[in-house]
RNA sequence: CGGGCAGUAGCGCAGCCUGGUAGCGCACUUCGUUCGGGACGAAGGGGUCGGAGGUUCAAAUCCUCUCUGCCCGACCA
């Protein structure tokens, strides 16, 4: 391509309202244009890039033995009230109607679509396993769209779901889909972990998350120095500490804490640890009114676990003030477990305290010196926090480590959930009718572009592996406009290198070398050559790559078996 | 949904308090000089100041309503 004829319109400064890197990068280099909260065009620089991480999971889809089909974005409401999800998704699930009133969403995702795909098409179970997949645009109406691509609420998805006619079937395609993934993320250069995940709204029991490892990513995700165990830290369980509590070794004592509340404000005050205090959080019961949660001061609420306590109502839902006040006589700062006629849940760390200080459910006062048995039951314990850095690995050996991901892929084995639901049945080897058993994948391909970024910056802008680099070489003509020989040779270069296979981007502008070398590497094509009459009078060219500080000289009658040589996906 | 901030040229911003010719930098057009790291000079083009209503002789500026965008937001217990 000869940027004489492509319109590229790269800013200097930073659009105000890009805060992460990637996004920042994006807009600078005229990649992407918003059209509204979290709605986006891809221009001609950006969309090559997408198509070429569409291309390399296609690739690899095609290899696992998958058929690419393609279902409509636009899907009629019956088959989701047929799945139970029309009422259950909520208000990320964009509705509306046409002209005759029929009901209709944008798909956030395809799973009522393929089964009724499946139910129509497969008979036997000779016809299984099968793995449909699509490439194709989703809808989903985030609440707070932002981060460019990363979290938009139209994106590009490649969904896969398979049908199997017994769990042994859908455990090798998981398998295999596993491997396929981690080849995909491989081969587009990205360092990437695979994590145990949280289910979520699809539904379904085994499911893994494959995380770019970049410190912008929303995820926190945990995993142990042995490298067995990684895991979501939503699900990330936590190993009860081994070994009795310590016996009691002070009494129970009010104190005055006026004006303290916070867990902070008040181990300042006392001059005490975090970890020597316990939380009492209220929440809304199942059958109760609230439910106490008690956890240790240093550690968090884990959401998704609290949830899943049969006590606690689902979605979980914190206590009004008024309702703590009207169970504990107190405000929420002054709350604890001390005779909290209350139902009560204890995480494992707090109950294995001994000695620790709480609220005393009165204004200005706390208790120290509390201990479970002598001064308040025991109460039923279970897994309620967030691993921390340093807990011991659920699995195995080492410890936990934390650090933040970018989730660019899902599977999950979703078993019959829908395929019950939507009556997806197969006859069997024995004549008998039975629903498949579903599997279903899940890669975001937009957001992989942005995490791409995420990975591959410098203070000059992106850094694009050669796998999804918009154009491979950039060809770079110093002062083309005087020089003949410079013009001559820039030009016989680009038709050998395109004859060559090369996908080269010339610039042919009339501009200053600075602003080619800037322009270059802001959109980060990895592989630069550059022709100069003195490197010319030497029979030289000069080559760079994106990532190296220093060029080299090249000879001119090498340079196509050397790009060979640069390039890692020829 | 709640809280905060902001809408002025494609992008980044000033002007608003104290009403009176709509500005600056980048980008864009033309000419000249320059030409291996975002050049310089000269001359230009581009705006219903988010929208509606009001106050006023006069509104980007003051008032009311409204729309849009951005940021923050379960956890003081």
């Amino acid at each position: 391509m000869r940027l004489s004829r492509f319109p590229l319109s790269t800013l200097k400064e930073t659009p105000a309202d890009a805060e992460i890197i990637s996004h920042q990068l994006m807009m600078r280099a005229g990649m992407l244009r918003k059209q509204a909260a979290g709605i986006y065009s891809w221009l001609p620089l950006g969309l090559r890039i997408l198509r070429k991480v569409e291309a390399v999971v296609r690739e690899e889809m095609e290899r696992a033995g998958a058929l690419e089909l393609l279902m409509p974005a636009v899907q009629p409401a019956e088959l989701w009230e047929e799945s139970g999800r029309w009422e259950q998704y909520g208000p990320e699930l964009l509705r509306f109607h046409d002209r005759h009133q029929r009901e209709f969403c944008f798909g956030p995702t395809h799973e009522e679509i393929i089964t009724d795909i499946a139910r129509r098409e497969i008979r036997s179970y000779k016809q299984l396993p099968v793995n449909y997949y699509q490439i194709q645009t989703k809808f989903r109406d985030e609440i707070r769209p932002r981060f460019g691509v990363m979290r938009a609420r139209e994106f590009l998805m490649k969904d896969a779901y398979s049908f199997h006619v017994d769990q042994t079937s859908l455990d090798k395609t998981y398998q295999l889909m596993y491997d396929t993934y981690s080849r995909i993320f491989t081969r587009l250069g990205l360092g990437f972990r695979a994590v145990q995940a949280d289910s979520g709204t699809i539904g379904g029991s085994v499911s893994h998350e494959f995380h770019v490892l970049a410190d912008s990513g929303e995820d926190a995700i945990a995993f142990s120095s042995s490298g067995e165990y990684a895991a979501n830290v939503e699900r990330a369980e936590t190993v009860a500490p081994a070994g009795d509590r310590a016996a009691p070794a002070t009494n129970m004592t009010v104190v005055d804490t006026p004006g303290q509340h916070t867990i902070e404000e008040l181990c300042t005050f006392l001059d005490v640890r975090a970890d020597r205090c316990v939380k009492t959080l209220l929440v809304n019961g199942q059958e109760s009114d609230v439910v106490a949660l008690i956890i240790r001061g240093d550690h968090e609420l884990n959401a998704i676990k609290a949830e899943q306590q049969p006590a606690v109502a689902a979605p979980l839902q914190f206590a009004t003030d008024e309702q703590i006040r009207q169970a504990a006589g107190c405000d929420a700062g002054s709350l604890g477990p001390v005779g909290l006629a209350i139902p009560t849940i204890v995480d494992h760390a707090a109950a294995h305290l001994a000695d620790f200080i709480c609220g005393a459910n009165e204004e200005s006062r706390h208790l120290t010196g509390v201990n479970w048995e002598r001064d308040l039951p025991v109460p039923d314990c279970a897994d309620l926090r967030n691993v921390v850095e340093g807990d011991p690995a659920p699995e195995g050996n080492g410890t936990l480590s934390i650090a933040r991901g970018i989730e660019v892929g899902h599977i999950f084995q979703l078993g019959k959930k829908y395929s019950e639901a939507m009556k997806a049945n197969v006859l069997d080897e024995r004549g008998k009718e039975q629903a498949m058993i579903m599997g279903c994948y899940g890669i975001g391909v937009s957001r992989i572009v942005a995490a791409a970024i995420e990975q591959n910056n410098d203070d000059k802008g992106m850094i694009w592996p050669d796998a999804i680099a918009p154009y491979q070489v950039a060809l770079l003509p110093m002062n083309m406009k005087k020089s003949q020989r410079v013009r001559e040779a820039t030009e016989a270069l680009y038709e050998e290198l395109l004859a060559a296979g090369f996908e080269v981007l010339l610039d042919d502008r009339p501009v200053r070398p600075g602003v080619m070398f800037s322009d270059m590497e802001l959109i980060g094509i990895p592989h630069r050559v550059v022709v100069g009459e003195k490197n010319l009078d030497q029979g030289k060219l000069e080559y760079k790559s994106r990532r190296d500080m220093e060029s080299r000289d090249i000879p001119r009658t090498d340079i196509v078996a050397f790009l060979n040589t640069q390039l890692d996906n020829r």
